[in-house]
DNA sequence: TTGCAGTCTTTACATTTGTAGAGTAAGCTT
DNA sequence: AAGCTTACTCTACAAATGTAAAGACTGCAA
């Protein structure tokens, strides 16, 4: 099972897509009220761009009467996935060791963050181990 | 000296800048001709990208005599934190750890790649606890 | 001096993204 | 039944992005 990997969302996708995990199903003028605080999108606005999710295969709608609800196509680990990838691709050449590194140097992370990182580390590093790869 | 944080370079805005940033400073018609293989634009399209990326402030001209040359204005690394930047904003809310570990969760890395990551932090954390933060 | 090769300039056009107004349908209230 | 409310549809429009053709300039070769 590829799932096909490229879902570029775009700015304004992302802050639908979140609310729309969050609560599932559901239906735009939700999404609006939700989004209000922070975005100042008015229900047309929001309306338009669930309806261009639908259409890229981001969303998908049921209709319930007269009612319409919408619900995530894509995980969001999908859509994380993807946008590290994108990242990656272009601004590392594909090559995530340097990437992490990067990271890693330039995001002062603090002790707590590092010992936490360290033992991701360590148990993966088991666990691959044990899976034999 | 705060730099700017934010260049969001375009897909084909970060193909035009690597080339720069390899042969910096060049001409418009060598940029194209690099590209030739990969991309498939026409001399026309390289330099309408490249113009925009100087009235957007990411590149500088000189003009000697009847040549143009370009140069980059903001550095690989600058570009390359931006870019994590947007996607730490984006996809994991702007926490760091998290999106690290979701690298390490999701791109099965080599024993190779985990050892040596394991490192980096190791020294990063020394180095840091000297720096005393 | 004429023309060609190389470089630059101008203009254009389709698509995507952000943003939204105005109109319509349908159910609820009185 | 008339009107209000709620949700939806249609249409629009500006800015950004990708892509490029056509024309203009200029220095060098014949």
């Amino acid at each position: 099972m590829v799932s096909k990997n490229g879902y570029e969302l775009t700015e304004a996708e992302w802050a639908i897509i979140q609310v729309i995990w969050e609560n599932e199903p559901c239906a735009a003028p939700d999404v609006q009220e939700l989004l209000e605080k922070s975005k100042k999108w008015t229900y047309s606005t929001v309306k338009t761009l669930m309806d261009r999710m639908v259409g890229k295969g981001l969303l998908k709608t049921e209709k319930i009467r007269n009612l319409i609800l919408y619900r995530s196509v894509i995980t969001r680990k999908q859509a994380q996935s993807s946008e590290i990838m994108k990242t990656v691709k272009r601004a590392f050449d594909g090559a995530f060791t340097p990437m992490m590194q990067f990271m890693l140097d330039n995001n002062n992370l603090s002790q707590n963050q590092l010992d936490e990182l360290e033992d991701l580390i360590r148990s993966k590093r088991i666990s691959e181990k044990q899976a034999g790869k």
